[in-house]
DNA sequence: CAAAGCCTTATTGTCGACAATTTATTATTA
DNA sequence: TAATAATAAATTGTCGACAATAAGGCTTTG
């Protein structure tokens, strides 16, 4: 499945299971946003012991998904627009690098893999045009590919490991299907151009300025709504 | 303490103070890198039962200084060349935009505490030149405000919640006094002056020089010996 | 003698109960 | 009545024991 996270391996212990079903219901939004976790009440739910709970909430709480205080207890974190736009922050630096890296760094043959996928994603979008659902897993399996390119094992952890997951969230629950999908697919094609010609420096800068359009494009949103 | 982290509450649970002395261990290398971790041995050192140690070893598997699977057991990381590498390329990303926020976000206040820190740095710096264990010290001081001036949670718990440890390990085991401590003086001099301007742009291409030096210095380093 | 399979041992994962702390409620007092 | 103090309830932190899984040593077999 395209939004399956590349770096998690297939969840063995019954805590990994939990954790999974909870890291969807909090990023799908049926476990609220802000809301406060009580330990007996989802051991209950879960049919597991609080022990094994509290190892799945240590995993969200990895993901940022989670907030704890000591002996107060945990909550799940809020969507705010002013955390939206700090992630984004976050990824114009850390994709743009990983961007650079994968120039450097990506196999022939990832390469070509690359180059498949957006052909696939082409025709995919030539066929439903507009319905962006399918297209933002399209862009995300994009971005989850550069960043693999990047071969460097700390710039895989922080981005597939943590970070997708809100982004995955806040997209979830702000509900971004956003007009930029033909654009947004215009700009993959020349970074992974960039990419291709192994021009590490191109491929950074195009990265960021791919990224910083989704942010801006959001802070006019924002702007308009107000 | 200069070395203690700014995002890291005062540790009120025992777990916490475990966590701690673990930290500090696996840092200075008393545990050593890349060994296997034994949950019975560990908790009988520490006078604590199992699950309490199993939540301290979660909170070092969120730094990143030791690696979990399945029904095996935790290892303490590694520490390689590549490894130090890899932290380096995340490093100039994430700090190079953390400086740039930094010079929009930073108060003028913070801006003059910088200043006063710098000039201590040079006064401490002309007092024991070339003894470099206070000057790390002083340099990660630096890196941290810049880093905490950029108002950016995620940066901050990236950089210095995580991020930070591991390069504090690294710097302990290779034990890298380097010949760069005047250099890099001047270096932190140049970038506060860019904030201070308000000069973003600069700011981050001065940060990102910066370590990409340091990376480099490191580079030529291990060129050197093979 | 080497390799595969079985068995023993040790380690990790999970559970339920108790202790410590916080939060909510009630009672008291100015 | 409002604010404070004391008390009760609930939640989190910690513990020790059991179950499930993996590692190491042994036997067996080709």
């Amino acid at each position: 499945m395209a939004l399956d996270n590349p770096t998690t391996q297939a969840a063995v212990t019954t805590a990994d299971k939990v954790f999974e079903q909870m890291l969807h219901a909090i990023v799908d939004g049926t476990i609220k946003a802000g809301s406060k976790i009580s330990e007996p009440e989802l051991a209950k739910n879960y049919q597991i012991s609080r022990s094994t709970l509290r190892e799945a909430l240590n995993r969200l709480e990895k993901c940022h998904l989670i907030e704890r205080k000591a002996n107060v207890g945990s909550r799940v974190v809020e969507c705010s627009i002013a955390g939206l736009l700090e992630i984004y922050v976050v990824r114009e630096a850390l994709e743009g690098m990983a961007c650079r890296q994968a120039a450097i760094n990506m196999t022939d043959d990832e390469i070509l893999e690359m180059k498949a996928m957006l052909k696939q994603h082409a025709s995919a979008k030539a066929l439903r045009d507009g319905i962006s659902y399918y297209q933002e897993e399209g862009d995300l399996d994009f971005h989850y590919k550069v960043i693999l390119g990047s071969h460097n094992q700390q710039l895989i952890n922080i981005l597939c490991g943590q970070l997708y997951h809100l982004v995955r969230m806040y997209r979830c629950q702000f509900g971004m299907n956003s007009p930029r999908v033909t654009k947004a697919f215009d700009e993959h094609s020349r970074i992974i151009e960039a990419i291709s010609d192994r021009d590490g420096e191109l491929a950074e800068i195009l990265m960021r300025r791919h990224i910083a359009a989704s942010r801006k494009n959001i802070e006019n949103k924002i702007a308009q709504q107000q």
